[in-house]
DNA sequence: CTGAAAGCGCTTACAG
DNA sequence: CTGAAAGCGCTTACAG
């Protein structure tokens, strides 16, 4: 390993210098700046980050939290991370993926390592326990989500009340009326974003006075599946879902589909918050609202760096609507067909 | 932020005390140890990672590489991240998932950074330019996965010569003769897996004299359904496909049945390498072989920590096969009928 | 503009 | 069994 100090010995200067110039921290003339440039391309010099780390107090390490040890990641949330970790390293950060529980302790024990500078959040909860345990550790944070009160968080989130509203406006133009609402529902997990598209679903079935129908379904494809085939029986007169469970969005068309329901001619369906990847899956090719997962893997990273570098700065928090991309699995409203076998 | 330092001062040791008991690396009288005990529990001490970090010259921080910026990240490649960072605590590492591009240059910044102390390697193509920049630079690694010649390398990886045998035999027991071989094909990398599975294949056709069909798929299930939908038209004699394309499974069965062709009285399919999430999204239910992800996850970290703690042991060099999991899309063969649509 | 030196929190021969 | 001290590679007031 090549140190500064084999550095500063060949140009010829203090290791200072050399750390002025590495870091652009200090004004140094140009030509002892040339001198170290040369030493540091000749020998192949990289500064080490755990001495810098050590000296400065910070790694520049950035920890996106998935709970990837307690579900599945999906396409869209590796999208967050994926555009996330490219914006890290357009800052000068890096962003790894820290496979974490929905644990206060084990947030605690990465607090106290302080091998990372900042932590983004994901799939989180109205009362999310890790939240607290950042505020109490002084770790700083940015969500991906936002808790019950986010008011004084920085946060970058889905505008679920508006793509709700989208979604069900589509159905209703349709003519849509008994319009059901499948989201996914994890005993261990209350997902805030779940929990305010569904508050979104009933304000604005009763406004309609529409039928208020809601569904419960695992995130896996089976438990989409398992629904799907007991449709017929158990929502005779709903002709249209909303979902917001992508992993079982295409297990919900297969069960259907195995219960002789036609999709949409039977059932309308549209997708909250899912990408082309699963929609593609599905026969006919689900109807979606896509997930801003690259913009605001971006924006969550811009506002932990923010917070970071600005602690005066003005708070982040920031709201994208999810955007209607059509697909086959809307039409128009009609009566239920007897289920060709099942 | 509570140091040896403090710990020490309030124990009545030095510091060298403090860090015995914390490693146990050296013997440390009854009382003693004691004091320090209390005393680093009533202050709520945790060691630094980073001062240890410099000291040792060693992290204990592994990463697993994946080329999370180029392709999407399957279920069945997050089950070997989730099972090989449990395994990595277990054995007293962290492991993460480091964003990186298939690409020599990144792992030569990776590797001088000192920042991790190796590296578990995913998706190995057969002449990898990550393996030869890890030789290069003497970073530790395992592979999960294996190149062209690994025989000097550690690895796990699956057994895929004996897992093509065994789809291919099922496939015959049924009567089906033109079996074709469905894999997928990304122009910028030259997946070794793939290239193992094409190769057995090859030699499993020409065994039984029965044709070779080869059809290259994009990783993505939009390529699978095109596949699907032109099937009849592309490939009138083949009746049935062994799939090598998690991703593009689903869409695959989605394209053949807007096609109009029924899986499995049509077209009988075997996805190989997957998972039974991916296999409940269709109807019927793929009949997949299971990769082993959890297991290899566990094998890889441990064949990776073995090299780090004792680089004179055995080479770890793991095969391991897949497993069959009946579905609904394998049937005898049968006389193909017409497309009911298409 | 440049350098000598202290310090970040730990580990580890070396003495005793 | 325990401690004083050097050292890991860097940063950063402080002097000059």
């Amino acid at each position: 390993m090549v140190t500064m100090k084999d550095v500063a010995d060949r140009a010829e200067v203090s290791i200072a210098t050399v750390s002025f110039v590495v870091n652009g921290t200090k004004r140094v003339t140009e030509a002892t700046r040339e001198r170290v440039e040369a030493a540091m391309r000749e020998l192949g010099f990289a500064r080490n980050p755990i001495g810098a780390a050590l000296a400065r107090g910070r790694t520049r390490i950035l920890a996106m939290l998935f709970p990837a040890l307690e579900r599945p990641l999906s396409l869209t949330a590796s999208a967050f991370f994926t555009s996330a970790s490219r914006r890290a390293r357009h800052r000068g950060y890096d962003l790894v993926m820290w496979p974490i529980g929905n644990d206060a302790e084990q947030i605690a024990v990465l607090a106290r390592s302080g091998l990372v500078d900042g932590v983004l959040l994901m799939e989180v909860q109205l009362e999310d326990p890790r939240v607290a345990a950042l505020v109490e550790h002084k770790v700083e944070f940015a969500m991906i989500g936002r808790t019950a009160d986010p008011s004084a968080l920085p946060y970058v989130d889905i505008d679920m009340s508006s793509s709700v509203e989208a979604a069900y406006a589509q159905l209703i133009a349709e003519g849509h009326e008994d319009i059901a609402f499948l989201a996914s529902a994890s005993p261990a997990y209350d997902h805030a974003l779940v929990w305010r598209a569904m508050r979104a679903y009933r304000e604005v079935t009763e406004r309609h006075g529409h039928p208020t129908t809601l569904i419960a379904c695992d995130e896996m494809p089976g438990d989409g599946r398992r629904i799907g085939e007991r449709f017929a029986a158990d929502y005779p007169d709903t002709t249209a879902v909303i979902i917001l469970n992508e992993h079982a969005a295409p297990g919900l068309v297969a069960g259907l589909t195995h219960a002789g329901l036609d999709v949409p001619a039977d059932v309308s369906l549209v997708s909250l918050g899912s990408s082309a990847y699963m929609a593609e899956m599905t026969e006919p090719q689900l109807t979606y609202m896509r997930t801003p997962g690259t913009e605001l893997g971006e924006l969550g990273l811009d506002a932990l760096v923010d917070r970071l570098e600005d602690t005066q700065g003005p708070l982040p928090q920031v709201l994208l609507p999810c955007e209607l991309v059509p697909g086959g699995t809307v039409a128009a409203a009609g009566p239920r067909r007897t289920p060709r076998r099942a």
